[in-house]
DNA sequence: CTTGGGCAAATCGTATGCAATCTTGGCATT
DNA sequence: AATGCCAAGATTGCATACGATTTGCCCAAG
């Protein structure tokens, strides 16, 4: 199968392909790809296959590769190639003890330094998270699982820590693998409200009741997954290929 | 000058250098230079230098600092190089902020998982941490600075989320950056017995006070810096390039 | 003496070629 | 029929070559 039906070159603008580092804006439009499902866990991204797409050398492809594979979305075996992650139950638990270790606290920074225009700006993004939520159509889920991860890299983007920011890029992306994996519901149908509630707690300046709700949001999420961890036999990476 | 002197090539053992990944072994070394501070921060490390001095091509040093630029250790510059990095008060200030909120987090999954192995385990480390303290010249300081991270980083192995823990290795290796740029006393003198205080919580299984403990740490390896920003003007890198 | 332009050196960005390794299909053997 | 083996194909790992960009220096003009 070509990944190349899956990918939307032209989903990064063209003037932000600047003279330069076209590996990120690689990594940028794979990146996208691969957090709103349109490359599924396990495909193969070999390097000659991602340059002749992007029309670049192996090189720069492999340089994209790697970025991903450093942020834990692609993993790499030796001499065999890329491949879009496969994140494990435990992973997926991890992940998640990770956000609510640390989003309670970009919360809390947040209710400090958010404007008023920063919650304007953050209720078109709910409004649009919404619009997703009652089309139907696969398009429409993908989009909206964009958006409210979205929502929360808004939140990190506003608590002003680049550090947490960049941990939390990672993690909402590794999310959203591991809920395309593991997801059983019909996703976060709950999401948007408790994004709206605590957006409503921040508005108010109340920073504890904010941090709560965050941490039940991501209670919310994780429960609506199926981690039974079916491991113990090294094969199941094989089985989950497909 | 020649940045050779300041690298111990030998400090990975010759046969964890398996049949490949240079780039990695590359990487771990120059993260140990630079983290005890044998490389300087404004540094430059060209591709050519890095891969002449380890004997591999331009390919391979130049993963390694990709690497490196991607854990924020290294910047690079487009068209001129990678540079150790030079991080502002206002990194600084962040980093010490991303670890008052992870590293509780950190404590309290330790304080359920450590075994009485691993608290001999980290005994000898601080033993190993007190001999150094004792110890005069800048051979004994780098050792002592080194192994004050690495309790930190023991701590985030035994917590047992590997996400964390990659995360803490990148907080740990900055800070050490940071406190070379602004730290301002004889270090950590008090960070060896605040290390033992938390210790001794974990080890009565109070993870509260162990947590509080940390904290504290934190607080007082950045109260110990001087971070007055001087900052305004773009240009202050150039500035503190030397 | 200062300033501006231009040339040379250094360094990075990228493409490509070759060797090593892994996978796959078929064939022989049990 | 099943298993083990071998050769061919494919893909990565790495090195090197070439072009582009930046830097620093030198010299000439003011």
């Amino acid at each position: 199968m070509n990944i190349s039906e899956k990918i939307n070159l032209t989903d990064t603008t063209p003037e932000d392909r600047s003279p330069e580092d076209r590996s990120m804006a690689i990594r940028e439009t794979l990146r996208n790809a691969i957090i709103d499902r349109r490359l599924a866990p396990g495909t193969k991204l070999s390097e000659s296959e991602v340059g002749s797409l992007f029309d670049v050398s192996r090189t720069v492809a492999r340089a994209a590769l790697q970025m991903l594979a450093f942020e834990g979305l692609v993993k790499t075996e030796r001499n065999r190639g890329a491949f879009v992650s496969n994140p494990s139950p435990e992973e997926a638990r991890q992940i998640f003890a990770s956000r609510r270790l640390i989003e309670p606290g970009i919360v809390a920074s947040a209710v400090e330094r958010i404007t008023p225009e920063d919650i304007a700006e953050f209720r078109r993004q709910l409004d649009e998270e919404e619009r997703y939520l009652n089309e139907r159509g696969p398009a429409a889920r993908r989009a909206e699982i964009k958006a409210s991860g979205d929502f929360h890299l808004m939140l990190a983007s506003v608590a002003g820590n680049v550090i947490l920011q960049r941990f939390m890029d990672e993690l909402v992306a590794r999310s959203s693998l591991v809920i395309a994996l593991y997801g059983r519901s019909g996703v976060s149908s709950c999401g948007h409200a408790e994004h709206s509630a605590v957006l409503d707690a921040l508005e108010k300046g109340d920073g504890e009741r904010a941090a709560k709700l965050m941490i039940h949001h991501i209670d919310h999420i994780e429960a609506d997954l199926d981690l039974q961890l079916k491991q113990g036999l090294g094969l199941k990476d094989a089985l989950s290929l497909a």
